[in-house]
DNA sequence: TCACCCGAACTGTGATCACAGATCACTAGC
DNA sequence: GCTAGTGATCTGTGATCACAGTTCGGGTGA
């Protein structure tokens, strides 16, 4: 046929499903901090304020439930986990661990554009930190979006998804906090770990990339926890 | 009350729903190759062999879609995804990484009793792998519990979580080999690589224990990949 | 004033039905 | 003989209903 050539240019269009909509839709309220722990959700009531019916929700829920970012309690109720301390210290341990490894493997691997990438992300979270007036929220979407620029640059699909997971599960921790005390943006805190780990890439020094990525989640993680806003294991 | 004490001995009774035991018996056949990359999976059909409806199968499917164990084509059939030569090795590598970090871990961290619990494991391998006629999904079995025995003693959990979920993703394509090739088992290759690991757990050495734990996963991934079983990229 | 109990309203779980789209065997037309 | 089309049958998706167990508020008893 004549228009082969024409179909072959079509992009494959992506079916989306009510409850790919739903887990997109619960995902982001997590991860913005807005369901914090300790928060029940109903079924019901998410599909009303969605506009659709409980199947869909239920989907979504039992796929966050399976990334243990939701609950359902002995008694039946879904609700976002409650962590101990020591939770979220074996959970930060692992993300240094293994978002460690993902950065030095992108300062060993990255391209040039995949470094201009993270060097305008970097720039993007420095100017919002060191702004007069910096939005938190804003804020912690260019955090994330600088760190997953420097993890979409490993080279390891399977890598980045454990990490995203990862990120999800300590979402609403870290944005509670953040909601708690925004002052630590304003000190600058991650500031100079990103601009180490930045250095690290662009002399492709993996260890080093390592070294300064994990502790700019150490330091994180340690503030939380010394606010001891976290329940005692 | 007088039984106040005794109550609290009492182990909280977990609430088992339908679709987890869909999820566990989904789980078994494709960690144990009975479901291999490309076989086709109907709602219907698995719910009549479960004797249940298609609702607790779909939750279970939904689960196993979102860690990438299953997948949904755009055409809506449910099936096991066929992984690319490529998507095998980063996968592979992906392991290698996460692995080696908890094998070092453990040989950082283990107690005496863990330490016990991973020789035993191993000691279970070899005398399998070392028998007249070994049995190939026993080994199988074995090599699993020897592997999540040393992660077991890692002491962080969401990183036994992570590879839990990497290694259900591997299964289908590694039974489906070993199902294919069995003589890899007989000449013992993993065996040396088992005893490197142990002898560094022993000796409390993290690096050693890592790499050969990540030397065990790579020579098993470069058998496979030398098969030329997979797909190209 | 406090503890208890009962019932209404809610919870998640499971089954069933409805529907649009995909498959596949088969046939009509060239 | 081979292709295009057609209809029965299957697919996953979504909505709805049924049910048992939980929660919570209001009343009754002491």
């Amino acid at each position: 046929m004549s228009s082969r050539l024409a179909l072959a240019e079509l992009p494959q269009l992506e079916r989306r499903t009510l409850a790919d909509t739903a887990y997109e839709a619960l995902a982001d309220l997590l991860a913005s901090g807005r369901l914090t722990p300790g928060d029940r959700l109903s079924l019901r009531q998410s599909a009303a304020a969605l506009g659709v019916s409980v199947m869909p929700v239920r989907e979504a829920v039992s796929r966050l439930v399976a990334d243990g970012v939701l609950e359902v309690a002995p008694t039946r109720a879904i609700r976002v986990p409650v962590m101990t301390a020591r939770d979220f210290r074996a959970l930060a341990e692992t993300r240094m661990a293994i978002e460690g490894i993902a950065a030095a493997r992108t300062a060993e691997h990255r391209s040039e554009a995949e470094l201009t990438a993270i060097r305008r992300a970097e720039a993007a979270f420095r100017a919002e930190a060191e702004s007069a007036e910096p939005d938190c929220t804003r804020a912690v979407r260019l955090n994330r979006d600088l760190h997953f620029a420097i993890y979409a640059a490993c080279g390891l699909t399977p890598l980045q998804e454990v990490i995203a997971r990862l990120w999800l599960k300590a979402g609403p921790v870290i944005n509670l906090d953040l909601r708690a005390h925004p002052e630590r943006l304003l000190q600058g805190f991650a500031l100079r770990r990103h601009a180490e780990t930045l250095v690290a890439i662009e002399a492709r020094d993996g260890p080093a990339a390592a070294a300064a990525l994990a502790a700019d989640i150490r330091e994180a993680a340690d503030f939380i926890l010394s606010r001891g806003g976290l329940r005692d294991a």
